[in-house]
RNA sequence: UGGCCCGUGGUGUAACGGUAGCACUGCAGAUUUUGGUUCUGUAUGUUAAGGUUCGAAUCCUUACGGGCCAACCA
């Protein structure tokens, strides 16, 4: 009998386990529930994975719930974006909710929590509040109307809720423990006046529940048997307990785990709100931006980051994931699916002198030897063509093995080819080379018994296509933007995009669609971005090949 | 000077009182018509001190380190 080993649970799968099988739960229930004032990003991603994971995994399902508590930053862009990156990334979700689709519950239920003496109009300012409620360190005082009578406390609700109070001049508190220890806890406030446009709900309502207190009813509701959230909102909890127990609601759990850090840059919303605003990137989707809408742009797939997702774990520890495990999932993924093409970025003509002037000859090169199924397309050879200025040196230093004076190369699929002669210009820089083709030597049919060690990709360049190319590299040029002082503006990679305005492809990318990915040869993976047309093909470098000979050189 | 949470190689994450494993990264080598892929090898770890136990990364105590908490934000 062959021993399975069976794959360790996180600690909140181990806890689903342990409900489902104390019979807590027949079915279990999650739900993503973001608040639609900006893009949605990594960190999110990870948050989705792991909660329409879990609702796949254990065979229960998955809401999408806005938190929309707050109609002064929340927009309908962002909650469009959000469904179609939920959607991008391969999950469903069972029903489409609002947190705003409970207002008129929510009111209700306050109603009841007033009765119970549970809850009180406070007309307090904000900093007399913020003085009363006391520090980390030292209790809180109570406010001077938190007894007053329950009848008060009602009408007063009433009138704020019918739009007959100013913004600010007062609020619905909990009634719970100005002393506690936990800040969450001393008297929180519940509802406040905002005379504000919903994008819902419109102009219905001047009050909106705080999140704090519509998120427990909202999953309660819901039914959402785990609602997961991130580490800072442990504090919270109590809190959440406290409004379920009291409201006498379905026992959701509140579940927190550590949200996502990555190296090379922010996740911040704020941050990277500044960073469009500010057009330090082009916009939400720049393919340098961690976003969800970034990523797909610079050509990751879903796929690669739902790996990403699952590679990185769960846990409840501060973390940082270095993000060259992100540039392995991607790699992984496209070595896999991605078709070859060639692609000359820094192009270097050389003449092919033994080459009939009108003469092209196809040659057969595989278009992925990942997947044999894939087959082999045609490619023109002729005797101009294009090679990168890389992959000739006048004076190789050791271990060199391109093309040199008088040195031979194979050209990918077809020729090997001698070196004859070096064209420079007044300069002294290297423009052409002249070399010989070996007739004797092609791919598949070689009888020339020479072996060279270099093999290059290359482009005819009468039959070349044309496009723009985006080298994109990180966008912070150190490991914790974030670190000290609000200063991670200072630490922006400058070099984070270079555009190439000409390079050369084989003749196939011309019919490349926009969002297709590619294996450039020997020069890492491209998608056509999205602001390719039909006169100006572009290309998003996604990320770069393995170089092993980058490091070597870098070496000396 | 409060409360809560968390400390396992460089980075993540397992081991649920019984041989500290896996992945990424690094390094070295093999293979290769991509200096890619693949394959092999290798380096680096239980924050510390006590205690319980035949046996502790795991349980207890203390210390140390990190994070969160004082929006009418989420």
């Amino acid at each position: 009998m062959e021993e399975i080993k069976k794959e360790s649970l996180n600690f909140i799968e181990e806890i689903i386990e342990n409900d489902l099988k104390r019979k807590k739960h027949t079915t279990i229930l999650t739900r993503f529930p973001p608040e639609p004032n900006g893009y949605l990003h990594i960190g999110h991603a990870k948050s989705i994975c792991l909660n329409f994971g879990l609702g796949l995994k254990y065979g229960g399902q998955t809401n999408l719930r806005f938190d929309d508590t707050n109609p002064a930053k929340e927009d309908i862009e962002y909650v469009n974006s959000i469904k179609e990156d939920v959607k991008w990334l391969g999950f469903e979700w069972a029903r489409e909710l609002y947190a705003s689709n409970y207002f008129d519950a929510i009111y209700t239920l306050t109603l009841k929590l007033i009765k119970k003496g549970k809850a009180y109009i406070d007309e307090s300012s904000a900093e007399q509040i913020a003085a009363l409620k006391g520090t980390p360190t030292s209790v809180g005082k109570d406010s001077p109307f938190r007894n007053r009578p329950i009848s008060e406390n009602l009408a007063l609700f009433e009138k704020m809720k019918n739009g007959d109070c100013a913004e600010g001049s007062m609020v619905l508190r909990a009634k719970i423990d100005m002393s506690s220890p936990n800040m969450i806890l001393r008297d929180p406030v519940l509802y406040r006046i905002k005379f504000a446009h919903h994008h819902q709900t419109g102009d219905k309502w001047c009050i909106y529940p705080m999140y704090d207190y519509a998120h427990p009813i909202s999953d309660a509701l819901e039914e959402i048997t785990h609602s997961i959230c991130t580490l800072e909102f442990e504090v919270h909890r109590p809190l959440y307990d406290w409004t379920i127990a009291e409201l006498e609601l379905f026992p959701s759990r509140q579940i927190e785990f550590a949200r996502l850090n990555l190296n090379y840059t922010v996740m911040s919303k704020r941050k990277l709100m500044e960073l469009v605003k500010n057009n330090l990137v082009s916009g939400w989707d720049d393919p340098r931006m961690p976003t969800i809408s970034g990523l797909r742009r610079r050509g990751y797939t879903p796929a690669s980051l739902r790996e990403f997702a699952h590679r990185i774990g769960i846990a409840k520890r501060d973390n940082v994931i270095d993000v060259s495990l992100l540039e392995f999932c991607i790699r992984e993924d496209l070595n896999k699916n991605a078709p070859r093409m060639m692609a000359v970025l820094n192009p270097l003509k050389i003449n092919i002198i033994n080459w009939l002037k009108d003469r092209t000859e196809y040659v057969s090169i595989e278009n992925n030897p990942e997947q044999s199924e894939a087959g082999h397309r045609e490619v023109p050879f002729s005797n101009e063509l294009w090679i990168e200025q890389d992959d000739f040196m006048e004076n190789p230093p050791k271990k060199y093995f391109r093309l040199t004076p008088g040195g031979i190369v194979r050209l990918k699929g077809a020729y090997i080819i001698r070196c004859k002669n070096v064209i420079k210009d007044f300069e002294g820089k290297v423009v052409e080379l002249d070399c010989e083709y070996i007739s004797e030597s092609r791919s598949g049919r070689d009888t020339s018994g020479l072996h060279p060690k270099g093999v290059l990709h290359w482009v005819s360049a009468k039959h070349a296509v044309e496009a723009q190319c985006r080298m994109y590299d990180r966008l912070f040029k150190v490991e914790s933007p974030d670190a000290g002082d609000g200063a991670y503006k200072t630490h922006l990679n400058q070099d984070s995009l270079k555009t190439l305005p000409k390079i050369y492809g084989e003749p196939a990318l011309k019919t490349a669609q926009k969002g297709d990915t590619f294996q450039f040869l020997r020069n890492g993976y491209f998608c056509v971005d999205t602001d390719s047309t039909d006169n100006q093909l572009i290309f998003n470098r996604t990320v770069t090949l393995k170089d092993a000979w980058a490091k070597l050189a870098a070496k000396g």
